[in-house]
DNA sequence: ATGCATCGCGCG
DNA sequence: AAAGCGCGCGATGCAT
């Protein structure tokens, strides 16, 4: 297919830049206006054109079946959407492409190029010296060197793409297609009395329940109280409790290892210290309060969003977000962590005459942990179509364990199949019950704790064994040569090979002391079999469900629907209401489908349909 | 003012 | 020696 090389400059200034809005309201913003745009056809020389001359150009360059490959896609294709009607065949993205060979670092074209051509000076972009912030009309000196500049950034974008093609299977590219479609082409219609409904109701309980707080306080304290912000930041609300006479639980931080205050909703002291002092209730609930401002910020922005896409919710993801290859949320819109069962989640609705249909892999991760470590007795629920929960759940109370009678005893079994499987202690495992992160808090002894973690760990010891064996892996990384099959892996050197061609990387993967650690500066992260075995477990996870996704999508296209959002082992379509029992079971089936890589993996899908994204 | 790190909390 | 993991965003507080 023809491939179409582009790149727009456009204007920017202080306030109107990517860096604090998102693509959507800046390339929908009035103050968008595109200086030029240089595009290349094939492996030809690019052409900057300018004014009114851009249209007809971009017209002729689409005009027949053809891939378009930019740095960021997502913007440039918006652009050519929103502002000229125009609708690439298919689309491809050095940005996402970067982001799977390069976890890590920096995407910029910039770094790409030293990157991919490092003895090659001229490939390098611009130096910047002219920077066209805040310019609206070029004089001929920067017309020059802004359409010089424009052209490189083509010329770049082109070479990084065909030196990175080779690395990529042609799901992975369809992947990025479609990844880049959910966003350039939007289906999701908003709800918007809806959300407006439930923005408004939110604002307003908090307000009220902030100054309910404040007036308490102001009455407690006989000092007058009016700044919310003594609820909100931890150094203000610390100094309240004090004043209160209220001991201020604190911790060590994870990140830093220095103390701090524990006033976390889930932190166990401030959760004791709350139940200790129930006569402060409405100070704790104007705490609460005024934590909770994040509904009605997304709310603001679906609105906003939905605005200017004639009512429709572009679903952002970021290619290889992770460095297993999941996707991330993205465009300060974060589609994949919308409160389970709440009013945004149900505001985003399929068109009039289609529905959404909501596909979940079932414990896709504990499938393929049991699978990849051979863990027969698990596979073997699985197989039987049993539930894993009351399995693990049965031995600990050595009694049969039934699915919707003990309930507690069964809750417990999904915390330890949930929790368990990559090598986390009885402490950290106590506190996790206890939290509540899962359900209903459980409180557990320190003995009994053990014993569940002793329990998990001798009834699953091929799981076990195989953290070790990923910890061998770990050291054997190391090794320049390492080139070895480790069950559907080859294990290389700082990276893994993972079926479907793409790699997990450890760039500068070393020893230091005891601990073996990968990555520099703020990405320095250690590893080890546990962590490695959970890195490899979701890697190949996300591969059932992606590779999954796009046979869906071609399902779903066929019938006029589509694929419109993924949030890890879940994927939401859109499409016609016509027979939904065969669109919903059609989906299941394409997830029930093991890969021909893990033909014995033993998968499960359940979901639902409705005319909105309620699940 | 603006950038950066940290925390808290939502999802899987 | 032992260790669940993977994200993004808003607010805060401190540094520049």
């Amino acid at each position: 297919m023809k491939l179409v090389t582009l790149d727009f400059e456009t204007y920017y200034d202080k306030d109107y830049t990517l860096r604090k809005m998102n693509t959507i309201e800046y390339v929908t913003d009035e103050r968008f206006k595109a200086h030029g745009v240089s595009i290349q056809i094939n492996d030809g020389a690019p052409l900057y054109f300018t004014g009114d001359a851009m249209a007809s150009a971009l017209r002729a360059a689409l005009d027949e079946p053809c891939t378009l490959i930019c740095q960021n896609t997502k913007f440039d294709a918006f652009i050519l959407h929103h502002h000229y009607g125009l609708y690439p065949t298919r689309y491809a993205d050095t940005r996402s492409m970067a982001k799977a060979l390069f976890p890590f670092e920096s995407a910029s074209l910039k770094e790409l190029c030293i990157r991919l051509f490092p003895d090659d000076d001229t490939m390098r972009k611009g130096d910047e010296l002219a920077d066209s912030k805040g310019i609206l009309d070029f004089d001929d000196a920067l017309s020059q060197l802004i359409k010089g500049y424009c052209i490189q950034d083509t010329h770049l974008t082109y070479h990084c793409y065909q030196q990175m093609i080779g690395h990529f299977p042609q799901s992975e590219q369809d992947l990025i297609h479609l990844t880049t479609k959910m966003f350039v082409e939007p289906a999701i219609v908003l709800d918007r009395e809806r959300v407006a409904a439930h923005a408004a109701i939110s604002a307003e309980q908090r307000t009220a329940l902030i100054e309910h707080g404040l007036t308490f306080i102001t009455d407690q304290l006989e000092t007058v109280y009016e700044d919310p912000k003594i609820f909100s930041s931890n150094k203000q609300f610390a100094e309240l409790l004090t004043l209160l006479k209220v001991k201020v639980p604190s911790k060590i931080s994870p990140t830093t290892g220095k103390p701090t205050h524990a006033l976390g909703k889930t932190d166990l002291g401030f959760q004791k210290l709350q139940r200790d002092n129930s006569d402060y209730e409405p100070i704790w609930t104007a705490r609460k309060a005024v934590k909770s401002t994040g509904e009605v910020t997304r709310a603001d922005r679906l609105l906003l969003t939905a605005d200017r896409c004639r009512g429709l919710i572009p679903a952002a993801l970021n290619y290889y977000g992770a460095h297993t290859g999941r996707y991330s949320g993205g465009e300060k819109l974060n589609l994949q962590n919308l409160k389970r069962g709440s009013e945004l989640r149900k505001s985003l609705c399929a068109p009039k005459g289609s529905l959404v249909y909501v596909a979940d892999s079932s414990n896709i991760e504990a499938r393929m942990l049991a699978w990849l470590a051979d863990q027969r007795s698990m596979l073997d629920v699985f197989n039987a179509k049993g539930d894993v929960y009351c399995d693990f759940a049965s031995k600990i109370y050595h009694r049969p364990i039934i699915k919707g009678v003990d309930n507690a005893e069964r809750f417990l079994g999904k915390c330890a199949v949930l929790g368990l499987g990559y090598g986390m202690g009885a402490d950290k495992f106590r506190d996790t019950l206890k939290m509540g992160a899962l359900g209903p808090p459980v409180s557990l002894e320190q003995h009994e704790v053990q014993g569940i973690v002793d329990l998990y760990r001798s009834a699953n010891s091929r799981i076990t064994e195989y953290w070790k064996r990923c910890q061998n892996a770990c050291a054997a990384m190391q090794n320049k040569h390492a080139n070895f099959a480790f069950g559907p892996l080859i294990i290389e050197h700082q990276k893994i090979k993972l079926p479907n061609g793409m790699y997990l990387r450890y760039p500068d993967l070393r020893t230091e002391g005891r601990e073996t650690v990968y990555g520099s500066g703020r990405h320095k992260t250690k590893i080890y079999g546990g962590k490695l075995c959970e890195n490899i477990t979701q890697a190949l996870a996300r591969i059932v469900v992606t590779d999954q996704m796009l046979a869906a999508d071609d399902y779903l296209t066929s019938i006029d629907g589509r694929i419109v959002l993924q949030v890890h082992d879940e994927l939401v379509g859109i499409a016609p209401q016509a027979n939904p029992d065969q669109t919903i079971n059609k989906m299941y089936d394409i997830m029930r489908t093991p890969p021909v890589w893990a033909s014995a993996l033993p998968l499960d899908a359940e979901g639902g349909y409705a005319d909105n994204y309620s699940k």
